[in-house]
DNA sequence: CCTACCGATCGGTAGG
DNA sequence: CCTACCGATCGGTAGG
C-alpha cells in the first residue's frame, strides 16, 4: 500500500506539482480514503520528503558504481545511464526541476552534501584529460558538468514542449535531441571526436 | 495599480508557482484587499493569462529586430540578448519553466504558433552556414537550438541551485556558467572557433 | 483502513 | 477600492 501511495504521489507531484496536488486527489488515485493515506504518511510534507528521498536514494547507490566502471567511452556510458534513469519515468526529472524551483535552499543543501563529492571526482577526471591532451584546454569542468546535467534533465522534463518549436507532431523527438546532446557534449569536451 | 499587481504576481508566481500563490498573498504584497485585485483581473486564471502574455509579448516584438540585425558575431549577440532578458528578472525564466511543467499543452500551442517561424529562420541560417563550410556537418540545427535555449533558461532559472554541486558560496557563478555555455555553443556549431 | 468532523483558507460575489 | 459574506476544499484529528 505504502508503495502504491508513493507511486501515485510521484505521478501527481510530477504533473501538477506539490501545491497543485491535494492529498485527497492522491487518495482517490490509490483508491483509499484520505485519513487512511495519512496513517501511512503523517502529513503531506512528510509524504513529499519520502517521495524526494525515494528518488534520490537511487543515485546515492548508483553513482559510485557508475563512476567506478571502466569503459572505453566513459562520456557515452555516463550520459546513457543518466538519460535512461530519467526517461524511465519522466516524472522524476519533472519533480527534480519543480523541487529546485519550489525549495531551492533545501535542494541546495541536499545536493551540496550528497552529490558534490561525486561531481568533484568527475571534474578532476576532466582536468586529468586536459593535462594528457585529450580534452580541450579552454573548458571550465564544473560549469561544463552543470550544463550537461541541465540539458539532460531539461530534455526529459520539458523537451517535448520545446520540441514544438520545431515540429507539429512529436514522436521520438526526444531521441534525436539526446543524440544532438551527446554530439554537443563530445565536441565541447574532446579535442578529437 | 494594474502594473503593481502584475509586478507582484510575476514575483510570487516565479518563486512559489501559480498553485502555491493565493490571490490574497498577492493582494497583501500590493497593499490592497482581495476584492480590489479581482476588480482589475476578473479571476486568478485571468491574472495568470495576463502575466504570461505580458512576458511573452516582449519576444514577439524583440525577436524580429534581433534576427534582422547584422552582426559580425550573430551567435554571440543572440545569446547575449537571450541571457540579458532572462537575467534582468530571473522570475521570467522560472515562470517559463513552471508553465512548461504545469500547462504543457497550452505552452506547446503558443510557442508553436508564435515562435516557430523564428526558429525556422535560425535553423535555416545554420543550414546555410553548413553549406558554406563554416558550420560543422553533423549538427542537427533544430535540436541544437532547443538545447541552447534550454541551457540559457535553465541557467537563469535554477543555475544557482545546481551550482552548489560545485561551490559553497555562489557569487557570480552565473557569469562563469554563461561563459562556458557560450564556449560549448560555439564549439558545437563552428568548424573553427 | 473507515466515518465523522474540525478550523482555516481557497477563489469569488454582492453591494456600496 | 472597501466590508461583508459565500460554498467548496484544504490538511489534519478523534475514535473506532
Amino acid at each position: 500500500m505504502r508503495n502504491k501511495i508513493l507511486e501515485q504521489a510521484i505521478r501527481l507531484f510530477g504533473s501538477s506539482g506539490f501545491e497543485g496536488t491535494s492529498i485527497q486527489t492522491i487518495a482517490d488515485a490509490v483508491g483509499i480514503k484520505k485519513p487512511s493515506l495519512l496513517y501511512h504518511f503523517n502529513s503531506k510534507a512528510k509524504l513529499r520528503d519520502e517521495v524526494y528521498k525515494h528518488l534520490f536514494d537511487h543515485w546515492k547507490s548508483e553513482l559510485p558504481k557508475l563512476l567506478a566502471t571502466t569503459s572505453e567511452d566513459p562520456f557515452g556510458s555516463f550520459i546513457k545511464a543518466l538519460v535512461e534513469y530519467f526517461q524511465d519515468d519522466p516524472n522524476r526529472s519533472k519533480i527534480a526541476v519543480r523541487e529546485m524551483l519550489d525549495r531551492p535552499e533545501f535542494v541546495r543543501k541536499v545536493i551540496s552534501e550528497e552529490l558534490r563529492p561525486w561531481v568533484k571526482l568527475v571534474s578532476d577526471y576532466i582536468r586529468m584529460g586536459k593535462q594528457s591532451g585529450v580534452v580541450v584546454e579552454d573548458i571550465d569542468p564544473e560549469s561544463y558538468i552543470i550544463l550537461v546535467i541541465m540539458m539532460v534533465i531539461g530534455t526529459v522534463a520539458v523537451g517535448d514542449v520545446l520540441s514544438s518549436l520545431v515540429v507539429q507532431e512529436n514522436i521520438d523527438t526526444d531521441k534525436v535531441i539526446i543524440e544532438e546532446l551527446k554530439r554537443i557534449g563530445r565536441k565541447a569536451l574532446f579535442k578529437k571526436s
